[in-house]
RNA sequence: GGGCGAGUAGCUUAGUGGCUAAAGCACCUGCCUUACAAGCAGGCUACCGGGGGUUCGAGUCCCUCCUUGCCCACCA
């Protein structure tokens, strides 16, 4: 084994191995406790995309979970597989096209266009699949989909001739939001709000047959061409001399009513707006109330149409210019404010949206979010943390219809169909008929997606109902709405009233180091492909673990980006630029997380390597066996740590608390098994001792099966080079342990087998456990401190001597004299009982069982040990202060719990018993 | 505008009303002690964002303010 852990081979090695080994696909199992199988539909990543900070941690969860549940033995399935992402892809296709060809949409038919972005899908549509793989994940690829593949495209078009059929989808004309960059309709949660400084411009209108003028306020003078009305409060004593007027609409010339309507507020900017119900959702509703006429002065281009008169062919922008100019050379404009509003853009292409009128397919959503609203209520989903219920519960009251088309190439074309007559028919099947074509229009990318869990197991042909519903799902809060909510809603409706799946769990999301949302583009989004080269698979994935808590946000450390400071950073975001970052220095630094969790790794690498080494020196080694072992107090400490470990562990993943699982292994391993135990096992290993290979062994290979979820490819490693105790071929299929595992009793956590452990370390188990292994610790560590203040050596062995307190504590630390002498590098520990005199000329410290003492040669440094004393004893004080205050007030001693008072108590005896003990040694020091 | 989070050591974070607020990184001191210098031993560092309240007892619960992140929303 080489000294350093060195990841690649192996996880190259163990996951070609698994995967061909089949560990990956469900299985009927045996040992599973409730039978049923655990299923997971990973959300299906853009097809487009590759893997980026985010999906990592999604998917180290992902696998931590599907490893753990099929250790537990569960028949454990999860389908993965990738979207189409129909304006992504189409946008990043035509990109490619233009870049190579020179070729624009217009160049190219929709089979040509097609032909392409197939090819292209083919070509590099698994990249992020590698990822993936790179990364250990367990999914099984014999079922991998794609949201276009042909059963999956047949479960598209059933749900819509379904719904098309039950009148749940209709055409309409409606106002929808028009992205000019994608040349397509995109659906309300498509859309991004970004705050922009604009202005807000005051218009005067001539009212018709007076000399008045009523002013509007706008932050779009360009619509004005398409004005049908001014709307002002019908209770507003300003203007209702004006009901029933009309205004001259200037520019155009065109006589529009001044209508009221309760939605206008009266104290914003003028109290009266203009209308423009082809352009603006809300006057959109206004219009219809009102029946008021809809002029489209703003065409799909994005450019002024024909109504616009002379405007017409002018962009947006320009048109703006040239109206206000306008109107201010007619003195028109009241006057220009700035004004600060949110303005929504394309959340793909990033172009500023323009509602628009035209002819969509939409869902009418209202009645099928009902029973969507009612199954969250009745917990038959639930959510983790329960709090994000609320963003479903939210978003459903105030649903509004759903547009599902989209003009585009990339997708699901709409099954409908028009005939020669004018007739219409919705089919699964195509119409290849003569004189029928198909609607142009693709589905929105979220109508298939939200098929995802049940599409993917066969609906609507055979289905694998035995994997359904599944058991949890993995997102971001993100896509709570676009994608969580309407997969509830398609399963209620299509697969009997069934849920998808019974969990929810929103993981957080991952900023840059200063908070900030991460931005490939700008340099602050994290390569884990370069991660995962730098530090390994395992560490990418523990160091990620680690985060995740039950927060909404986790911070990524990043020095290089530290190192520009946070308002530099700030300000490049701002202006949309890349960061200007450079590391010089070892690549490993430059993520502490991830360098602390490849730490571990190589940590686990070299305990392994020196059980295994010594394992192989001292000789056959036969297996752990609590019957006839005999433990010392360190033996039975490890087994008793290792048992909590697994109860910890395993409670955690249960509850879906990764950073609580992950920091108990790690410190299970760092510091119980690695500092103490292995070191307390050399002087006996030195000696052959079989029994003490024989107990690490165990130790070691049960810590690995606990380990695998969140590190397969090390434990994994470690594992196939320890002598086998549980029947597997590998950890993937090996048992997730239980309690009484840590004492070695193979045989399963059977009642049996767990009542002969606590036979056995019952007594452990309920005594104060610092009566063991712990108080030689604590001794030890005094030891080590007293050694270093005094400035003295490490190589120099000492002499100690320990006063115990009581009969119990001489006992636990006559057993522990060869660790002490150890451990604290001493050549001897003399231990005495409370009525011995002290040594002199010594420095020392007093735990609540024992004083320590060590003897100098030579005078000791009296100013130097009195200035310690008097710190610690200083400590002491302020600590017994406190429980002093509790303890004096009556209404603590009365209303507190008998055993909280108690323990309070308890303290007290045991500080001031460590006081008085030093107030001693500080006297004899003067 | 509404809602949901976060603010604990220089940094990243644990902390479930009751042991003396925990860990890693960073920093300081000393060690290559034959598993690991990606290491070992020891140490320093916290008015737990501010203020008020509830309670015998608050980092933890309530109110309020400040800072900050996210989601939702049709105020021109």
């Amino acid at each position: 084994m080489p000294p350093a852990f060195e990841p690649h081979a192996i996880e190259k090695h163990w996951y070609s191995t698994w995967n061909a080994a089949g560990y990956f696909q469900p299985s009927p199992r045996e040992n599973s406790a409730s039978g049923k199988p655990f299923v997971i539909t990973i959300p299906p990543p853009n097809v487009t995309g590759v893997l980026h900070l985010g999906h990592a941690l999604q998917h180290s969860i992902h696998d931590c979970l599907l490893r753990y549940h099929r250790m537990k033995g569960e028949t454990t399935l999860c389908v993965p597989g990738t979207d189409h992402a129909s304006i992504a892809t189409e946008v990043k296709v035509l990109d490619l096209l233009q870049a190579m060809q020179g070729k624009s949409r217009r160049d190219l038919s929709r089979e040509e266009f097609l032909q392409h972005a197939w090819e292209w899908k083919n070509k590099y549509g698994g990249t992020i699949i590698g990822q993936l793989k790179a990364l250990g994940c367990s999914y099984d690829w014999t079922r991998e989909r794609f949201t276009m593949d042909k059963g999956y495209s047949r479960a598209v078009l059933t749900v819509f001739k379904e719904w098309y059929d039950k009148g749940l989808i209709y055409r309409g004309y409606r106002l929808v939001n028009w992205s000019p960059g994608a040349q397509s309709t995109v659906s309300d949660l498509e859309i991004e709000f970004r705050e922009v400084q604009g202005k807000l411009w005051h218009l005067k209108y001539p009212v018709v047959g007076t000399d008045e003028f009523i002013t509007v306020a706008t932050t779009r003078p360009e619509t004005m061409l398409g004005d049908t009305a001014v709307a002002v409060h019908p209770d507003d004593e300003r203007y209702k001399h004006l009901h029933g007027k009309n205004v001259l609409l200037p520019l155009m010339n065109r006589e529009i009513p001044i209508i009221t309507d309760a939605y206008v507020d009266a104290s914003f900017g003028s109290g009266a707006v203009k209308i423009t119900p082809a352009h603006d959702p809300n006057d959109y509703e206004m219009g219809q109330r009102h029946g008021l006429e809809m002029i489209t002065v703003i065409g799909f281009d994005a450019r002024m149409s024909e109504a616009a008169g002379e405007y017409s062919g002018q962009t947006r922008e320009e048109a703006r210019k040239a109206i206000v100019r306008d109107l201010q050379a007619q003195g028109l404009v009241e006057k220009i404010d700035d004004y600060t509003h949110s303005v929504g853009h394309c959340s793909r292409t990033g172009t500023i949206i323009e509602p628009l009128l035209s002819e969509q397919w939409f869902v009418r959503m209202k009645e099928l979010a009902r029973p969507v609203a009612d199954a969250i209520k009745m917990n038959r989903v639930h959510y983790r943390p329960e709090r994000f219920a609320n963003t479903s519960l939210d978003w459903m009251e105030n649903i509004r219809d759903w547009c599902i088309s989209r003009q585009l190439w990339w997708g699901h074309r709409i099954p409908v169909y028009y005939g020669p007559d004018g007739e219409m028919k919705v089919s699964v099947e195509p119409i290849t008929e003569e004189g029928w074509h198909q609607d142009e229009d693709v589905l929105d990318t979220w109508f298939s997606s939200a098929l995802w869990p049940f599409a993917v197991l066969g609906w609507p042909d055979k289905m694998e109902t035995e994997y359904y519903p599944t058991s949890v799902l993995i997102t971001g809060r993100d896509i709570l709405n676009l994608w969580v909510s309407r997969m509830i809603l398609t399963s209620l409706y299509f697969v009997d009233d069934e849920i998808p799946f019974h969990d929810v769990l929103v993981h957080p999301t991952v900023q840059d180091v200063f908070g900030l949302r991460m931005s490939k583009s700008l340099g602050t989004g994290i390569d884990p492909m370069g991660l995962i080269e730098v530090y390994g698979a395992d560490a990418t994935r523990f160091g990620l673990l680690q985060l995740v808590t039950g927060a909404q946000d986790v911070r990524f450390t990043d020095e290089a980006e530290r190192a520009l400071g946070e308002d530099t950073v700030r300000r490049y975001l701002r202006e949309k630029k890349p960061l200007p970052l450079e590391w010089n220095g070892k690549p490993a630094e430059r993520y502490p997380q991830m360098q602390n969790a490849r730490n571990f790794a190589n940590k686990i690498w070299n305990a392994a390597r020196f059980v295994l080494t010594n394992a192989e020196n001292i000789g056959a080694v036969e297996p752990f066996n609590i019957e006839t072992a005999e433990l010392d107090m360190a033996g039975t400490w490890i087994l008793e740590r290792l048992s909590v470990t697994i109860s910890t562990v395993t409670t955690a993943l249960n509850d879906y608390q990764f950073d609580t699982a992950a920091s108990t292994l790690y410190s299970f391993i760092w510091n119980d098994f690695c500092d103490w135990f292995v070191e307390v096992s050399k002087p006996r290993l030195r000696a052959a001792d079989h029994a003490q290979i024989a107990l690490l062994t165990h130790v070691l290979e049960v810590t690995m099966r606990l380990l695998h979820p969140f590190m397969p490819f090390i434990s994994e490693e470690i594992w196939q080079r320890l002598p086998k105790s549980a029947a597997a071929d590998s950890l993937c299929i090996a048992q997730w342990p239980a309690p009484a595992h840590a004492y070695g009793l193979m045989t399963d956590a059977s009642a049996e087998a767990f009542a002969a452990q606590q036979r056995l370390f019952g007594t452990l188990d309920e005594a104060d456990s610092r009566l063991g292994f712990t108080l030689v610790q604590e001794t030890v560590s005094r030891v080590r401190n007293l050694r270093a203040e005094a400035k003295l050596p490490p190589s120099q062995k000492l002499k100690v001597t320990l006063v115990a307190l009581s009969n119990e504590a001489a006992e636990v630390l006559r057993e522990g004299v060869p660790y002490l002498l150890q451990l604290g590098n001493l050549e001897a520990v003399d231990v005495v009982t409370a009525d011995a005199p002290r040594p002199q000329n010594a420095v020392s410290t007093a735990l609540p069982e024992v004083e320590v003492f060590l003897p100098l040669e030579g005078l000791i440094d009296v100013e130097r040990e009195t200035a310690r004393l008097q710190k610690e004893l200083e400590s002491l004080n302020k600590d017994l202060a406190i429980v002093e205050k509790k303890l004096s007030n009556p209404q603590f001693v009365d209303k507190a719990p008998p055993a909280v008072v108690e323990k309070e108590q308890a303290k007290r005896t045991e500080l001031q018993s460590s006081i008085d003990k030093l107030s001693i040694r500080l006297r004899e020091m003067a």
